[in-house]
DNA sequence: ATGAAAGCGCTAACAG
DNA sequence: CTGTTAGCGCTTTCAT
């Protein structure tokens, strides 16, 4: 890798200051025509590539934007990784990842990236500020910050998302019409505001439909498959004991299905199971699982897209964007009594 | 977020020099103790962040690496990731991603960003490099780039990987020690190492079981569910069926399973199934799927730590690092007949 | 339409 | 030990 020509060469050869090679890279209308063309074919011949590190100082913006997730490692991030990339790319930024782990000093680093230059913008799908970040007053300038798939209420920040509770509504409502009547819920871990909401669709289906929701058939898990194993486990340990299960994720469903297998139920014969998110393996698991498509790809571009507009500077009060959320019926779900 | 304090500002407060700050703050033992201290504290004080696109700009290195993919929604790679991301952090390195999705320009734009110094090096898990890429003579200066995963011949980079020929020889070996002979292998794109290699393994380990492959026994697919319910369609549709198949990776086992169990056989019963990869959803899988496990995330970081002892320039030749592979004894393989 | 010059914020000679 | 100074490579006034 010789050394890398410079706009300084570019100009040399070319016999005109750096300012005009300058404005003639970015197509200034400044430059005649003549000179913008005879320059760019210079620049090509010398294989010029502009040093984006020295370009961001000058011009004080990174050109990147930061995503940060919980667990990197939940395949469900994928195609929203996807989303924003397209899109961020598109708009000539590059997309940095970090993965918090839950842990309070990586949030903070990410956080501090914002303000060190690393980065202009920060997508959060982590569900919550940094622990000892002071809010913004009402009003006062945020910095460039979108939250995608969770919410982090109070912090006035614009919200990317599904409508959760309406999107469990509906998946519960789906086991009631098939007539289940005996319908438990495995929540995720319970003070974060997407398994409240999901546990709220649940609660609020069952009470429309009048139907009574018996002690120990809300179990918590932490969307973790072998969460999913050990709530089913508790499901099926008391006296009275469910005909289906909406579960708040994907993953704790194949784990229920599992843990369902191995006391001898079938699923959906014995028992239907509805998940959450309907990740890559939802159609290819055995039985395919109903769930609730969110969609992913769609969530990561229109957040990077906020976020767009957002560094932009065209500060409208934020908002909540809410894309919608479909019910698919695969075959983990029956009538009770496998009719 | 109010400007920001730079380094002048705790000079000016401290009463040094900005020089003396910027020695202070990264611990150079030409400062009195008693200096550096209280510079620490006023640049505390301050609310002092670094501008990384200064110093970048300075020392001439962008401190962050390119991960670069093919196709960044499988779920392959994000144990990877996150292995990449560990060691990128540890080594005060972030990490960007690309997705090339097989698109030529994609993948020049992305071999780009380290001639513009967007990134200081680059993990390829594309197996291949761009295409009008001229190859390297031997001996002179590389790029610092590490392929993972996959291997590109003859471009004189290091490698890490796991040796794909004895672990699918391997995996072949398993299904012949249960008493199989009727072994037929659903490969990968078939031009590819990757794929090439693991059907290698599977061919060496016919012939030393002493096991002809009969003419249709080995299916290309491209590594997607739907290619692998296809391959496994076309294996029974000719008049000798096969009582085992190793696929190139799970995906494509799952497909098959799928296309196997609407065929009416069952898993393992009439077909034993032997994946390679061992992702996430394996285990969950009905039946548990057999497979190759890779060490994903070690393969991750071993990669970056590559990465980081080429970028220091410890120019040694270009080693291939091979990391060990193990078969997964699960549920999906049985011995012929259900036995 | 073009050039000269300043400077983004930092680090690293070089002097003392 | 500390300060002075000179850039890193680019964009952008301000002149002309």
């Amino acid at each position: 890798m010789a050394s890398r020509a410079r706009i300084r060469d570019i100009a040399e050869r070319a016999g005109v200051s750096t300012a005009t090679v300058s404005r003639a890279l970015s197509d200034s209308s400044l430059v005649a025509k003549a000179t913008r063309d005879m320059i760019k074919k210079t620049a090509e011949a010398l294989d010029y590539r502009p040093n984006v590190t020295a370009r961001n100082l000058r011009i004080q913006r990174s050109m990147s934007v930061l995503l940060v997730v919980r667990d990197m490692s939940n395949p469900f991030y994928l195609e929203v990784f996807k989303g924003v990339e397209a899109t961020a790319r598109a708009a000539g930024y590059s997309v940095l990842m970090g993965n918090t782990e839950n842990d309070a000093e990586r949030e903070r680093d990410y956080f501090n990236m914002l303000q060190d230059g690393h980065a202009d913008g920060m997508i959060l799908m982590t569900g919550k500020l940094p622990a000892d970040n002071e809010p913004w007053e009402a009003g006062s300038p945020h910095p460039p910050i979108v939250v995608a798939l969770e919410m982090i209420e109070g912090a006035g920040l614009p919200h990317v998302q599904i409508d959760n509770v309406s999107a469990s509504r509906r998946a519960t409502e789906h086991l009631i019409e098939l007539g289940h009547t005996r319908i438990a819920h495995i929540a995720g871990p319970i003070p974060e505001q997407m398994s409240v909401r999901r546990r709220k669709g649940y609660r609020e289906a069952m009470k429309a439909a009048g139907l009574a929701i018996p002690k120990g058939f809300e179990v918590k898990g932490d969307f973790s498959l072998a969460s999913g194993r050990a709530a089913c486990k508790t499901l099926f340990s008391g006296a009275e004991t469910p005909t289906a299960i909406f579960c708040a994720n994907d993953e704790m469903a194949f784990g229920a299905i599992n843990e369902l297998r191995q006391m001898g139920r079938s699923v959906p014969e014995d028992v239907s199971v509805v998940g959450f998110d309907d990740i890559m393996f939802a159609e290819a698991f055995y039985p395919p699982l109903t769930t609730v498509s969110q969609p992913r790809a769609e969530i990561g571009a229109r957040a990077m897209a906020e976020l767009l507009t957002v560094m932009n500077g065209e500060a409208m009060p934020p908002r909540t964007i809410e894309v919608p959320a479909t019910l698919t019926i695969r075959g983990s779900t029956a009538a009770p009594g496998g009719a």
